[in-house]
RNA sequence: GCCCCGAUAGCUCAGCCGGAUAGAGCGUCCGCCUCCUAAGCGGAAGGUCAGAGGUUCGAAUCCUCUUCGGGGCGCCA
């Protein structure tokens, strides 16, 4: 419906201009608004205000000749000039009959557009080190990922959805050793687990598996050294490690290290994949962050980078010239060791996609990681790629609460709340719809007991509610017999109380609401959005009663129903979140 | 020290690209099921939009500073 308007609005000032040959330096683009107050019509539009002074004009008489430049049509019942200037329109009730039959008509494709022409985005998020099971925070940035995504989709963008897999560098040779040390314990051996390796119960598990496919067999080199190391270890947990991880990998040889990597990263991906999968979360691909320097792109990076002349050698290191793009100070791609840093893989990673062609990288990650985002865009753009082709969306910590209590989590001592946890006490559909419910760049208090709550403290079944009540309103006309009739255009006519003009007016914003969404990359306006269009609902369904016996009205009435239901339906899908038929 | 995010009703939060009288839920108080699901609805009370300047015809919204909170800074990932 905006979209007609604005496209009459626009030839009606392209009119303009050309009658008083309006410089093209001034910006004829209206912005075309929804009033808050119904007294001000249905869209309003300031663009008399904004002309008024480049044109040495008094906005008022401007707004006028405006006014009278609108054709008459079917859709516009009135066109008037308000306050200091403002054109307010008011839609025809014939306008609003026709968006429900559109509603209907379209069915689940009702609010998609083609505004994003096929523009290629690639959409990568969550990315969670594969060090062990998705916690509540990765939640947030699957359940906000995967509705972006969906924005995306419905806005008409080609779309692909990527989980990076972080299973290269130090965090998984801590993983492989942690396993490896919880199997000799499983053998027998008493030693003593450093603090710092990672702790959780699943690391017990894995290690169970490879002791039942294995036996002892991962474990027949000589230990004294490594028993030595643990008996007296040095003060930093970091030297620690790095002294295991070299003991073992030393011991096993590549092949036993491997063996137990393999079995760690498989067991852990295997298991976030799953509990993805489950949350209704599937990206396209999962790329490995090994195989970006397997297949070479880590290498083609960054002698892209030194052919074009932005990196040095100082103190036996490697350094990107970040400082030239604006970045605090430049940035280690190789160390003293040789080894490559996660940066340069983010680098490669990065300029890989575009070499994909991929025309917007958008990533979305924890908040922590705002560090990298310039130091990135930075590389791009230093390979020669374009500043604005990545987007970053930083999601947000999460706090859980249960009621007024915080839930306190430790990642180290592997005590934390994890998705699965939190999905099977919640709910999938609670859990995606309150990671939606807030802004992304707002920090997020998650409480457990509103999300289970079966009542009308929970918007998730608040919403659902209404898309069930229609349901069991269209079984119950079944049986007392009505016949299921669609409704013709003049029993539309019969939508003559207010209530049901509002739920007209609420249910022609959706596509306005879907656009805003995507461009933002704010699924919490579509949560915020079905919360109100559930409430006019309700309230609707308690003042009037649907099934009445005059067959117009009621197939009028159940044709609104069924329209509220599709949008409804069609909200929630993008978010995630299922439409039920029943509760 | 530098950077990012924030401060709106008792509480939790909306408020789009600056627009007309700042909204919702919870909580509190008063009501509504012989009636399509009461997981619902109606009504009442509740505000110095942290503070101070600035830009503008117009500021909760944009800019600057101040105060108070949350987070981040690595040859970790």
């Amino acid at each position: 419906m905006r979209a007609q308007i604005d496209q009459q609005l626009r030839k009606s000032l392209a009119d303009f201009a050309a009658e008083h040959e309006v410089d093209d330096s001034i910006d004829l683009n209206p912005q075309l608004e929804r009033t808050r107050d119904p007294r001000h019509g249905d869209f309003t539009t300031n663009i008399a205000l904004r002309l008024a002074k480049p044109l040495g004009r008094p906005p008022r008489e401007l707004a006028a000749e405006l006014a009278d430049l609108i054709p008459e049509s079917s859709l516009i019942a009135d066109v008037n000039v308000a306050g200091p200037g403002f054109i307010n329109l008011s839609m025809s009730a014939d306008a609003y009959r026709g968006e429900l039959v559109d509603i209907i008509e379209a069915g689940e494709s009702y609010g998609r557009s083609t505004w994003g022409a096929n523009r290629r985005v690639i959409v990568e998020y969550v990315s969670a080190n594969p060090t062990g099971p998705l916690h509540v925070g990765h939640g947030r940035l699957a359940a906000y990922g995967a509705s972006v995504a969906n924005l995306l989709r419905a806005t008409g963008h080609d779309v692909h959805e990527e989980y990076y897999v972080n299973d290269a560098g130090r965090q998984m040779d801590i993983l492989t050793v942690s396993v490896w040390l919880r199997y000799l314990q499983t053998l027998g051996e008493n030693i003593e687990f450093p603090e710092a390796a990672y702790r959780g119960d699943y690391i017990h598990s894995i290690a169970r598996q490879l002791h039942a496919q294995w036996e002892d067999r991962l474990a027949r080199f000589d230990r004294t050294s490594l028993l030595r190391i643990l008996a007296d270890p040095p003060s930093s947990d970091d030297v620690l490690l790095d002294r295991i991880i070299a003991t073992v990998r030393h011991g096993l040889g590549d092949t036993g290290f491997s063996v137990i990597f393999n079995a760690a990263r498989y067991s852990v991906l295997d298991d976030i994949r799953e509990d993805l999968a489950e949350f209704g979360v599937r990206p396209n691909n999962w790329y490995s962050e090994r195989s970006l320097a397997d297949g070479g792109a880590l290498e083609r990076a960054l002698k892209r980078l030194n052919e074009r002349d932005r990196l040095y050698v100082r103190d036996g290191a490697v350094w990107f010239k970040a400082t030239e793009y604006g970045d605090d100070k430049d940035r280690v791609v190789v160390r003293e060791n040789g080894a490559t840093t996660y940066f340069a893989s983010d680098i490669a990673y990065h300029y890989e996609k575009r070499t994909r062609g991929y025309e917007l990288l958008l990533d979305i990650m924890g908040a922590d990681h705002h560090g990298y985002v310039s130091r990135v865009r930075a590389a791009l753009q230093a390979m020669g790629e374009p500043g604005e082709s990545l987007e970053v969306r930083l999601v947000q910590f999460v706090a859980l609460y249960r009621g007024e209590k915080k839930v306190q989590m430790s990642t180290r001592a592997g005590e934390f709340v994890t998705l699965r946890q939190l999905r099977e006490e919640v709910g999938n559909d609670a859990a995606r719809f309150f990671y939606v419910s807030r802004s992304y760049d707002q920090p997020l208090d998650f409480d457990l007991e509103l999300a289970k709550a079966q009542s009308n403290d929970n918007p998730v079944y608040y919403v659902q509610y209404a898309h069930a009540r229609v349901a069991s309103l269209l079984k119950k006309m079944v049986s007392e017999g009505f016949s299921l009739t669609p409704a013709s255009r003049s029993d539309l006519r019969c939508l003559t109380e207010s209530a049901e003009k509002e739920l007209l007016v609420s249910l022609s914003r959706y596509p306005e609401v879907i656009q805003l969404a995507a461009v933002n990359r704010a699924p919490t306006h579509v949560a915020q959005f079905l919360r109100t269009l559930a409430a006019s609902f309700h309230s609707y369904y308690n003042a009037h009663r649907v099934l009445v016996s005059d067959d117009s009205l009621r197939n009028a009435r159940v044709a609104l129903a069924c329209g509220v239901q599709q949008v409804l339906r069609n909200g929630l899908t993008l978010l995630g979140v299922s439409a039920p038929e029943s509760m």
